[in-house]
RNA sequence: GGGAGUUUAGCUCAGCUGGGAGAGCAUCUGCCUUACAAGCAGAGGGUCACAGGUUCGAGCCCUGUAACUCCCACCA
């Protein structure tokens, strides 16, 4: 045993254990048969990005449950690792070369990606580094890249596989085009922001006639495209013009008006105009009638040649022109005000372009039935149960997922164009010639894939796929996946349907979701705001543990949470709570190296019993991923029953050399110490390995180190009703005294009266703890009340009354109002609870223990009663 | 337009399968009692959003209402 400081200080703690875990090799874990595995992969975060409480959360959650089994016997592997990150790193490449004047088109291809590779090496690693110090117990010889050797093989043999089924195509279609990045984005990427904009009302004149039709448009500068004005099949304003045409204004075009059904009669005034290259609804009217695209748009958001006048300016530039000259001809009647959701980059918030492009599509209706049905089976579960109909309801209403991107950073799609043919040879590797014409004259697209197309493989190819290793036979499937509720559509997904359809299995059996860490308003943290915290401060100013429990408890599963301070400074406070508990233990353990268990007494039995029952509900709550409930329990117990009350009950044992229970008084404390540690080590694990360091003789370390779990021999049922009732009285007598002013340094001559023999004889061997918890000068324990005297202040307490003679204090008129109020409150208890025992429905029907426990609580009540009534009588 | 969540003490939130309402912070009172003032002992404070229903019994289950929040969705 060595002494331990005198103050917790997490700076000088954190780095030094860590370096010990990690010397000792305790996070690295080898395929072992011998023990049932249990292994997590880390969501990756971007190589991009710093440690954000997102992360802190994500992963102290993931660190609890991998040190929890670890501890409880099982094989535990967390597999950390790091995403590419396709558009962010992309974008930080471009920035930091354009400080240096230089564009992708300078440098090339080859260029971009050794830079972007000198990127990775510089950045990639610092996100995890920071994860260290939240203490999470990786296996750091595992860490894997979505863009390594293996993943990428992963990635090219997914590729191949979906396309040789045709699960994998090459179309042209409408698709989300982002003009800031230039780039194609997925339907997932895009966030719909309600903006505050402009409804212009344009009339279109009809051909042959003097009649003009008015529509309504949010998007002027797309008018250029227009092909058709639509109405509504129905619509009896309307049925004279269908089959007409009209002028398209701007342009002198004839363009046909034309009915369809997906017109709202309802809306604006019922008529279309029909732009199918710039907006996906038209484009399936498009379809449906035959009428061509014409795209009017660059790819950099500017106007093209089939503008007319307005090619060559910009989207928004384009909108002001196009009004003008609209209002100028008298094309344009009204301008309208409205707030519509616009589609903008989740990335770069710019707003995306609907364009008709050729691109890498995976089709999704049959790759979905098997993901959908893994969690109507339940073999896929959510916790909490909530988010897999978020799950499903994406799952249902499935689109093709677009998975091309015009990046250069990322896997390159393995396709391979021949120039004499044009057919398409898509192949893991580069073929020497199309596999149709047999040429050699073949170039690769150009494009590379989505990043979630990588990170969707993660749970199987960080475990060796798409070769057959040991790890994946062993680990895989996974058992708990943990994310936050905002990637479910991004990621969850994606993993379950390319592991159905490349394992056959699912890609982990429990989906954990968490909700986000807003700030102390509730808003969300943002860079606009400038309301980030970063968890590595917080970690320096007061630790990672007060940072771990502050972020897992008080909050619902799921729930969104808020930070507070305060709530971290509580933490904090627990921290230097359990230290001075232990350094309390320790220095009255003095130069002992061994406690021996020699006569426990009946508050050593009840402190075991307690710390007993913990252990079987702490592990409960584990295995429900109740995190915060269980390190609540913990932490209660530790505060509540073990400082405030146990290491009370027991100092004058300690304090006395003489007391034949001293010994067992410490071997309490160590054991039940140690015990409670252990539960709070996945919680909380350097304070806890430091404090078991010291007062653990042997040199193992607490993360290692067995998982308490129920005992019978500790299961003491009748020492718990014991103590109740000592801190019953206790209470009761605290209380008197705080009501009455006297402060503790006045002890007070305690009498106890009872009748009963037993009650008296737990009195009896109580008083050691009895007499100091209750500031008393000398417990008396008694059958009558031979020698109180008759002004002694009377405490009512179950089964006894115990009268304290403090005559100058006492005020026998309050004396008696004071009881005459406790008298009237019990009678209100006995009436309850003999109403509820008298009503034949509850007799009945009310399972017999709750019945038992109503009978027990009867009898108490009426107990006290009497014994109340007793003292009135006697004061008159 | 769908779907989900929230509504509990002054504030922020717990409350796991229905069996007499809890924590932290804040407030008030008293304590430097030889582990801890980042502490100890005590106190006050809630018709658990509202209205019905099921049940012997509802904060918890069902129906409806209201307010707030979030997600999804092609109303130009």
């Amino acid at each position: 045993m060595k002494e331990l400081a005198k103050n917790f200080d997490p700076k000088t703690v954190e780095d030094r254990l860590y370096a010990m875990w990690m010397d000792k090799k305790y996070f690295h874990t080898e395929v072992d048969k011998s023990k049932k595995p249990y292994c997590i992969v880390m969501p990756p975060p971007n190589i991009t990005g710093q440690l954000h409480m997102g992360h802190a959360l994500d992963n102290t959650m993931q660190d609890i449950l991998i040190r929890w089994k670890r501890m409880a016997g099982y094989n535990a592997l967390w597999v950390p690792g790091i995403d590419h990150a396709s558009i962010s790193t992309e974008l930080k490449v471009v920035q930091k070369m354009a400080s240096e004047g230089l564009t992708k088109g300078d440098v090339g291809r080859e260029g971009f990606l050794e830079r972007a590779w000198a990127w990775k090496e510089e950045y990639g690693g610092i996100i995890l580094n920071q994860l260290r110090k939240l203490g999470c117990s990786c296996d750091w010889d595992r860490v894997r890249f979505t863009m390594d050797e293996g993943c990428s093989d992963a990635v090219l043999e997914v590729f191949c596989r979906l396309y040789e089924k045709g699960y994998i195509y090459r179309g042209e279609k409408i698709i989300n085009w982002c003009p800031e990045c230039q780039t194609t984005i997925s339907d997932a990427e895009v966030n719909h922001i309600e903006k505050q904009g402009h409804f212009y009302h344009i009339e279109y004149p009809i051909v042959g006639s003097d009649e003009k039709v008015r529509l309504a448009t949010t998007r002027p500068e797309t008018m250029m495209g227009d092909v058709a004005v639509a109405v509504h099949p129905d619509d009896e304003r309307y049925q004279h013009l269908i089959g007409k045409t009209c002028i398209l204004p701007l342009m002198n075009k004839e363009i046909p008006i034309i009915a369809d059904e997906y017109v709202d009669r309802e809306f604006g005034t019922g008529v279309v105009k029909i732009t199918p290259a710039h907006d996906p609804n038209d484009f399936e009217v498009g379809v449906r009638h035959n009428l061509p695209r014409i795209n009017v748009m660059n790819d950099d958001g500017t106007l093209n040649e089939n503008a007319g006048k307005f090619a060559g300016m910009d989207r928004m530039e384009a909108r002001k022109a196009v009004v003008t000259q609209l209002q100028e001809e008298g094309y344009l009647v009204e301008i309208e005000n409205i707030t519509h959701a616009v589609g903008c980059h989740e990335r770069c918030n710019a707003p995306i372009e609907p364009l008709i492009k050729l691109q890498w599509f995976v089709r999704m209706d049959e790759l979905a039935k098997p993901a959908m049905e893994v969690y109507e089976t339940q073999k896929l579960r959510f916790v909490p149960d909530r988010f897999g109909k978020v799950y499903m309801h994406w799952l249902e209403n499935i689109r093709d997922w677009c998975i091309s991107r015009q990046l250069w950073w990322g896997h390159r799609i393995p396709a391979y164009y021949c120039e004499d043919c044009g057919h398409i040879t898509v192949r893991k590797h580069t073929p020497e010639a199309c596999e149709k014409c047999g040429s050699k004259h073949l170039h690769q697209d150009e494009d590379t894939l989505d990043t979630w197309f990588s990170s969707a493989l993660w749970p199987f190819s960080t475990l060796g796929w798409p070769k057959q290793t040991e790890d994946l036979e062993y680990f895989y499937p996974t058992n708990t996946l943990i994310t936050g509720y905002d990637i479910i559509f991004f990621w969850v997904v994606r993993m379950v349907f390319s592991a159905m359809e490349n394992m056959h299995e699912i890609p982990f059996h429990d989906v954990l979701i968490h909700g986000l860490i807003r700030d102390d308003q509730g808003r969300k943290f943002s860079k606009s705001l400038g309301n980030g915290i970063d968890p590595l401060e917080v970690i320096a100013n007061y630790g990672a543990d007060p940072l771990r429990l502050m972020l897992i408890t008080g909050n619902a599963p799921g729930n969104d949470m808020r930070f507070y301070w305060e709530r971290l400074e509580n933490c904090r406070n627990f921290c230097n709570k359990i230290w001075n508990a232990s350094r309390f233990v320790m220095m009255n353990m003095e130069d002992k190296q061994e406690t021996k268990l020699l006569m426990l007494t009946s508050a050593d039995k009840w402190i075991l019993s307690k710390v007993n029952t913990l252990a079987k509900e702490v592990s409960e709550n584990l295995e429900h991923y109740e995190l915060g409930l269980a390190a609540q329990k913990v932490y209660d117990f530790l505060w509540d029953e073990y400082c405030d009350w146990y290491i009370e009950m027991v100092k004058p044992r300690l304090y006395n050399k003489e007391d034949t229970t001293r010994e067992a008084a410490l071997w309490t404390l160590k054991t039940v110490l140690i015990h409670a540690l252990k539960m709070l080590h996945p919680f909380m694990p350097y304070i806890t390995e430091e404090i078991f360091q010291h007062i653990q003789d042997e040199e193992e370390s607490i993360m290692i180190s067995d998982w308490p779990v129920y005992k019978e021999e500790w299961n003491y049922v009748e020492n718990e009703t014991e103590i109740d009732l000592m801190k019953e009285a206790v209470r009761n007598i605290r209380n008197i005294r705080a009501e009455m002013n006297v402060v503790p340094s006045k002890k007070v001559q305690v009498f106890v009266v009872s009748d009963k023999e037993d009650i008296r004889n737990i009195f009896e061997n109580s008083k050691v703890f009895f007499k100091t918890l209750s500031h008393a000068s000398e417990v008396t324990v008694q059958a009558d009340k031979t020698g109180i005297g008759e002004d002694a202040v009377s405490v009512v307490t179950t089964n006894a009354t115990i009268y304290m003679p403090l005559s100058d204090l006492v005020d026998i008129q309050k004396e008696k109002e004071r009881l005459q109020k406790e008298k009237e409150k019990m009678q209100k208890e006995v009436e309850r609870v003999e109403k509820k025992l008298a009503n034949q429905g509850f007799v009945a029907k009310a399972p017999q223990n709750v019945i038992e426990e109503e009978k027990a609580k009867g009898e108490k009540y009426r107990a006290t009663l009497a014994q109340i009534e007793e003292r009135l009588a006697q004061l008159g």
